[in-house]
RNA sequence: GGGCCUUUAGCUCAAUUGGAUAGAGCGCCUGGCUUCGAACCAGUAGGUUACGGGUUCAAAUCCUGUAAGGCCCGCCA
């Protein structure tokens, strides 16, 4: 139980009841103590009284023994401040010592089951650096949702159906005969030959060692569909990223799934034909237009393969997350409404959006296009920085927030990007360990750690600048597993990258002012302990992020 | 015209989801290694939280209006 839960206790019995109400919050300023609660100021209104008199009684009512609250005051308007008892300090960081790499994990899947789908981009080209913040701020909310307690599983959906599938098939064709010399007809809407042309080449290559085999249009449009996807799959393996399943559209409508869906619509009344066409009538579910599900010629929408991949999804798991370019969101009312009208309940599928990446070159910003040759590919930037710095560049920001990325900038990050920061704190913390000499043993301390808090205790023996130092960045260790719950239930990985940032500046601060090893054992021990949990957040921390922990750098 | 998202220091972003004096990094300037890693630390400068109104003990945060920007409004995905 970590000191804030004990003081939220203290606080319950103090009150017989009303704890549901009681929030505990770190405080910004020393002078407000370590944590604080507004909890009167919230029940002055409840109970018609003076929020300072609430205050006063409380602090009457709770001893501060020096164990678990060494000092509570009372300030205006009615907050009540705590500073926390050293002994329960040592206790938590006792505790972290022997949870190790938990720490800050759900000790069990208890949450719901969840469905995380992300990046699902059409296996028609190279991945681009929208695609790869949609994959980075995917794998880490999957990372961070797994961490606080949820049964997550991830899954890539792959568009191999559909106009755009054709267009690509008919696009290699014409680049394959181009390359026999024949007279093509180079129609607009082609996806660019550059890009293209190395995967037909391949192909190519591949059938000429084998004669006996006919290379025909249709055979070249399911190898270099395969072809493509094979290699999404392996930049996203070397950015750490995997997926549970990677779910077909063709298969939806292979089995069925795809006709099954459209006649429940049919069913349900929801739907109507005109010129040819079926419609659902979305405009009824909230839509700002009817949306067409059957095409005149007989070929069914991505809308309608995706409300049966919906329902697919929610017969495999209860919640479903699905990641979606911001491009996209004109969607959502069709898909959810379809959904209710099915009888699945559309509040148990969150689409996140993720906003568009724009481009900036030179100080002017452009828009990232393929036919005019703006596109940045994820390959490019991630030869340029490696993955560290690549993840942490890209989940830094708010999901919500619009992206402009400065490929110069992004290329030359690799000293100048905030994860060097964070990793260099844990490179140093180990470097502390390989200082030690041979009358401290790392093993026999470490086993000390675990087992008692007076160990802990000599921390706080020690100036007003060591003892300052050592306290914030106990209490910022400490914070870790809330920070990942909190990041968690907003869907924002990028809080942890910014706790990260915190806490290495915490620790880089304690380093300057505390010396480690020293000739006083007792001190010596405690410290090491204490840089062993600084170790254990932040290569924990990382972990949620995907960013490798390194020794040394 | 309608819908979704956004606006915080010169730039990139925070602010424990309504808390007390809005904080970091980069960049500028100044100082700090004969002792555990200077990829670090300390200090200086930089703000009417786009703007107006409202809600309350308390607003960058919630409501509302305005402005600016991004995305969408296809029998593409």
């Amino acid at each position: 139980m970590s000191y804030k839960q004990k003081i939220h206790k203290e606080i319950k019995k103090a009150l017989n009841g009303e704890s549901d109400l009681v929030y505990l919050e770190r405080t910004k300023l020393k002078e407000h103590g370590d944590v604080s609660t507004n909890i009167a100021m919230v029940l002055a209104k409840k109970q018609k009284r003076n929020p300072l008199d609430i205050a006063n009684e409380l602090k009457e009512k709770i001893k501060a023994d020096g164990s678990l609250i060494s000092h509570i005051e009372v300030a205006k308007p009615g907050f009540v401040n705590f500073v926390v008892g050293d002994y329960a300090l040592s206790e938590s960081l006792v505790e972290v010592i022997n949870i190790g790499d938990k720490f800050g994990f759900a000790p069990e899947k208890s949450k719901e089951e969840t469905l995380v789908e992300y990046v699902s981009a059409n296996p028609t080209g190279d991945l681009h650096i929208g695609h790869g913040r949609q994959a980075v701020i995917g794998s880490c909310l999957v990372n961070l949702l797994s961490a606080a307690g949820y049964d997550v599983k991830s899954e890539f959906y792959i568009n191999d159906f559909g106009e755009q599938i054709q267009n690509l098939s008919d696009t290699a064709w014409a680049i394959h005969c181009k390359l026999n010399g024949e007279n093509v007809q180079w129609k607009e809407d082609f996806y660019p030959e550059d890009l293209l042309l190395p995967y037909v080449k391949k192909i190519v290559g591949a059938y000429c060692s084998k004669p006996q085999q006919q290379l025909t249009k249709e055979i070249l449009g399911q190898e270099i569909k395969d072809l493509i996807l094979k290699s999404q799959e392996e930049l996203l393996s070397s950015l750490k990223i995997s997926f549970d399943k990677w779910h077909s559209e063709t298969d939806l409508h292979t089995r069925g799934e795809v006709k099954n869906t459209l006649k429940k619509l049919k069913e349900s009344g929801i739907t109507y034909e005109h010129e040819g066409a079926i419609w659902l009538k979305a405009q009824e579910l909230g839509d700002v237009r009817d949306r067409v599900l059957v095409r005149s010629d007989g070929r069914s929408t991505y809308l309608l393969a995706d409300v049966a991949y919906h329902i697919n999804k929610f017969k495999r798991s209860t919640k479903l997350i699905t990641l979606w370019g911001a491009d996209h969101h004109g969607q959502e009312v069709g898909l959810k409404g379809a959904l209710k009208v099915l009888k699945y309940d559309e509040n148990k599928l969150e689409i996140i959006f993720v906003q568009m990446v724009s481009l900036k070159k030179e100080g002017q910003e452009i828009k990232m296009s393929k036919r005019a040759g703006t596109v940045v590919t994820v390959d490019e930037v991630l030869n340029e920085v490696g993955p560290d710095a690549f993840r942490y560049f890209l989940v830094e920001s708010h999901p919500n927030h619009r992206m402009i990325f400065d490929i110069d900038l992004a290329k030359k990050q690799d000293k100048d990007n905030p994860v060097y920061y964070i990793q260099y704190a844990h490179a140093r913390c180990c470097s502390i360990f390989r200082q030690i000499t041979d009358d401290i043993k790392k093993e026999e301390v470490l086993k000390k750690c675990t087992i008692s808090p007076d160990v802990f205790m000599y921390l706080f023996k020690a100036n007003n600048q060591e003892y300052s130092a050592t306290k914030s960045l106990i209490l910022r260790i400490l914070d870790f597993p809330e920070e990942v719950l909190n990041s968690a239930e907003s869907r924002s990985p990028s809080r942890i990258a910014n706790y990260l940032k915190e806490l290495a500046t915490d620790f880089h601060q304690f380093y300057t002012v505390c010396r480690v090893i020293s000739k006083d054992i007792n001190l010596t021990e405690a410290r090491l302990g204490l840089v062993e949990t600084v170790k254990i957040t932040i290569a924990n921390g990382l972990k949620i992020l995907g960013i490798n922990a390194p020794e040394s750098m």
